[in-house]
DNA sequence: CAAATAGGGGACGCTTGCGTTCCTTAGTAA
DNA sequence: TTACTAAGGAACGCAAGCGTCCCCTATTTG
């Protein structure tokens, strides 16, 4: 299951403006709910009462988008209900805390992220393009949610229960995955054998993590290819 | 001048009890204000009352133990003052919000760090061992601030001109410390000459946070040998 | 089409931390 | 020793969010 795009669009206006959004909102909705919408006037789709899984993504995306506004201290349950145009009260009935909503919104961007690359293993794609397959998306998904990643990282520092959860969900599938994409570089003849191992597995996302999440700095693809063609490929290929 | 090590014994307990602290102080202070000083029921150095630099340090190590504790979200003021037996007056005396106060205990502990290690480029350690001692120090410095660095890094995110500052004041000086060491390298011939630009500057300090910033790994002696030895040596030694 | 369910959103009392002020006393400089 | 400055610490009013409840209505279910 993807990471459903339409509703980004929908459910909630990223990175646009917060408290006038919240004010005009019952505008449309009294106009709605009080007489007969007059069509012609409502060109822009009707908000509609969403539920489920759909009014989830929206508040997802309101998390993300409020995190990169205002960062984790200022961010609040109330702030997101607006930008989501969404009640309190429903995301108080999903998250019960502002850290579990947070938490929630990263593993459903992150947990099942990487997967998409699996498919790309089966065809006759070099090891160096699936990297930086690998590596574009990495960075498309990270850097959206940039603020979110610090905060899963702290939270994690000080909850072992959690840290062992995010793990699991998220890490572990990640290294796996680039575990698989190497060895299965080494059959191909790209890889050396003895590099097949968890330490280059992180060089990679180290060096995109860094930059995107430490460093605050855009990973542009030449940059990408760069740490693939410069980096990565000359400590895996055979001597 | 160094983080004087002295006073994070002294003007906070870090990670030592909260609360208790709190309580406990003024027991002490009411005796050594009332009467007459009881030699040796007080065996432990009865609590003076700090001013200017000491009192800062004494603030700052409170603030890491802070972050530490609770992360950046929960923390306040008001604790940090607790923690560092101090009033929270004379923190707002100096610093008018929780962001600069981080930020600013952030400074203090990156903004001369590396330059340490300068002292060691004249004589004839090899570049892989210099490298090695940088990567130690960065772990060492790093491991007792790590919430502080997500904060910077996420406050820096949102503000441009922060950002900057931050960049001119502990980027820049790694960046140009470890571009030093790679260009002495290739002086020395251990290092090849196309090696010696930024991107192989930032292999070392992107493994290292990678591990400790963001998956909340300690970074071992061994672990730090091999990135030295298994990545980025071989890919800066002439061919 | 009717009944049941859940969402949008306002209101409320409550708690917490903010930033300030004030008082007493410890360190410092003359 | 004597002023002077600043620290420790308590108290205070204030504003912001919290978490809950309730009402009304859009959507779904049968």
């Amino acid at each position: 299951m993807t990471a459903a795009p339409v509703n980004f669009a929908e459910g909630s206006t990223i990175a646009g403006p917060t408290a006038q959004d919240v004010t005009a909102q019952p505008v449309i909705a009294d106009r709605v709910t009080a007489g007969p919408v007059i069509a012609d006037q409502v060109p822009v789709p009707v908000r509609h009462r969403r539920r489920g899984e759909a009014l989830e993504r929206a508040i997802h995306a309101a998390v993300f988008a409020e995190l990169a506004e205002v960062g984790y201290a200022a961010f609040t349950i109330e702030s997101v209900a607006a930008r989501a145009h969404s009640g309190k009260a429903s995301i108080y009935r999903r998250w019960p805390t502002k850290q579990d909503l947070v938490l929630d919104a990263f593993c459903g961007k992150f947990g099942e992220t990487m997967q998409l690359i699996e498919g790309s293993l089966d065809d006759d794609t070099a090891t160096r393009d699936v990297l930086l397959q690998m590596g574009r998306r990495m960075c498309e998904v990270s850097a959206e949610a940039t603020e979110a990643i610090r905060v899963a990282a702290g939270e994690m520092s000080r909850d072992a229960e959690l840290s062992a959860a995010l793990d699991e969900r998220v890490n572990c599938p990640k290294r796996e995955l680039l575990l698989q994409v190497l060895r299965r570089g080494v059959e191909r003849g790209e890889v050396r054998p003895e590099a097949a191992c968890e330490m280059f597995t992180e060089v990679l996302p180290a060096m995109i993590m860094f930059k995107l999440i430490l460093q605050n700095q855009a990973v542009s693809d030449d940059a990408l290819i760069s740490i693939v063609d410069d980096i990565l490929m000359p400590l895996l290929r055979p001597a």
